[in-house]
DNA sequence: CTGAAAGCGCTAACAC
DNA sequence: GTGTTAGCGCTTTCAG
């Protein structure tokens, strides 16, 4: 590989030259210039980014850390997040470097402590679930942080949210103007801030209609296929009429459920779900459900942090998007 | 942040032995590390990545070349590879930089040249759908390059593949041995390598069970679920009981088409897909699908690398994954 | 209008 | 057992 050592032999200037030229930081004679240019032309010259780096303390490297786990169809928000964001940045000149916390606080803290001797310009983090973060001891402060879907708990900065709130009782409210009273929310486990945020949508849209709230329609647990069917199991039982589904998992789980035994959606189940994909088109019947604007959020976030980058500097800002609903057949 | 000369000073040693200590390059005396240790703890020194990068020529760092569609329900597929390297990267100390050629030639040579200046160590590449690449043009030789998904069309290197012709082979040999023999095939555009391989594994199973082949059967067109569901329709009306359906957006539309027309399956049509997802356990009905080995892929793809990278440099190298299939309702 | 040269933080001869 | 020092390839003052 040349170097602008090289470039600048060839072109007969210094290297000084060079430099101001590939970076247009000073005036340069036209026809210096063109010897440059022959010159980078002719040994193929491109320069070398990591000595950029090194001296000029910017990478044009953004990071990326979410939190997947293995085989968890959930893994496909975050990387329709992953697109938006690689799609902004590359419109900007800059770099993904992806990471992944696998959901676990000491594996984030370790990926942290990579991307900070890394001279990323900046760091996208979806915050694994869980009480306490402590991050003003893990970021170095040499570069911008955006937090996206979850609130960190303990720490002040920038965040893009999508209003699961809002998403959930609008959710919520369609069935009851369909006429249910008698409506279950299954939910993964609760204490995180996205589930908490969903079942408060419920609780409002509730309290908005004058319907009393019965703490036998919540059902919580692990957010696994299986326990969708069964919390969907129970709640039949129970005499619900429709059902409201916090994530993808447990929906999947519940339409299973109603279609094994036979339930008929929606006349004697209304269902709404969490997520939106295509597969909910050929589902049976066309699930309806609450779509987050993934992409939208990727971009948003990256949006910030160029912000951020570029020197805006006022204090913590959060950005909450809307939800979205997407009624098809099955309410 | 602290610099090795900062943890020398402080240690009271030279930055060689410091720059040992971190490396494990030569011996030192365990006294000695302690003082290092200790210094490097103090300052909470760690070490400057680029810097070292510069220096050693390793940046421990590998590069990941997708093509997206934006919107398209494949993507899943290269993210899930993705995640299967990000995984096996991790384990050894690698870093993932994610891009995206969107599909597009002019793209993706565009996104060769950012990585041929950032001093990657390797770089996984799904090539865009096309006749010629000319990559030896394009990469700079300075780092291994292993391709997925497709065979990089004139052009001799490391490829991780699955195996499409044996993956629908068995799915038409199912629907055979179920008595069918009218069997209709939707594909996407032919040209491209996987959808060649696909259509070559149907063909051979009509041949293995002496099954004339009948051109009419086979319907291809734009990967769009319109045209799925349109080339659904156009092979029903031909009196197919059977349907083989080479792609996932594709099979969506069937299956959208077979729903809507209220045609039973598998009774009055059977159905096989392509990829294998979640929500295939809950569409009408189940559906069974050749499943291609996404994760799998992108382990055996940063295997082949880090062979690469730790000097392995024996020919081009073809690794052909088998695909599963996952017989459910539908056929 | 351009060049010389310092130095970003590290590694790795070479020297003792 | 450890220290000295020359760079890796760039950017950027300072000088002219």
């Amino acid at each position: 590989m040349a170097s602008i050592k090289d470039v600048a032999t060839k072109a007969e200037v210094s290297t000084a030259t060079v430099s101001h030229v590939i970076n247009g930081t000073r005036y340069v004679a036209d026809k210096t210039k063109e010897k440059v240019y022959a010159a980078m032309k002719d040994l193929d010259y491109s320069p070398n980014m990591v000595a950029r780096s090194l001296r000029s303390r910017k990478s044009n490297t953004i990071g990326l850390l979410v939190p997947l786990l293995a085989e968890d169809t959930s893994n496909f928000f975050f990387m329709s997040i992953a697109n938006g964001i690689e799609q902004v940045l590359k419109e900007n000149g800059y770099n993904l470097v992806l990471s992944n916390s696998n959901e676990n606080a000491a594996m984030e803290k370790d990926q942290i402590k990579v991307f900070n001797r890394q001279h990323i310009e900046g760091l996208v983090i979806a915050p694994v679930n869980g009480k306490e973060h402590k991050y003003e001891d893990q970021f170095n402060g040499e570069y911008p942080v955006v937090f996206i879907d979850r609130r960190p708990q303990g720490y002040e900065g920038d965040t893009i949210l999508v209003n699961n709130c809002q998403g959930t009782k609008d959710a919520v409210n369609v069935l009851i103007n369909k006429g249910h009273d008698k409506i279950g929310f299954i939910t993964g486990t609760l204490g995180i801030t996205t589930s908490d945020e969903r079942l408060e949508g419920y609780k409002e849209s509730l309290i908005q209609h004058h319907i009393a709230f019965n703490k036998s329609y919540i059902k919580e647990g692990p957010a696994t296929f299986q326990e969708g069917y069964q919390l969907a199991e129970e709640l039949y039982n129970e005499g619900v009429t429709a059902l409201f589904v916090a994530n993808n998992v447990m929906t999947m789980g519940a339409v299973s459920y109603l279609q094994t035994n036979g339930v008929k959606v929606p006349d004697q189940m209304a269902i709404i779900g969490y997520d939106d994909y295509d597969w909910m088109k050929i589902s049976s019947p066309p699930l309806s459900v609450v779509r987050q604007p993934a992409f939208e959020m990727g971009k948003a976030a990256v949006e910030q942090l160029l912000k951020r980058i570029h020197g805006d500097t006022e204090g913590a800002n959060e950005v909450m998007l809307d939800s979205e609903l997407v009624i098809r057949g099955s309410c």
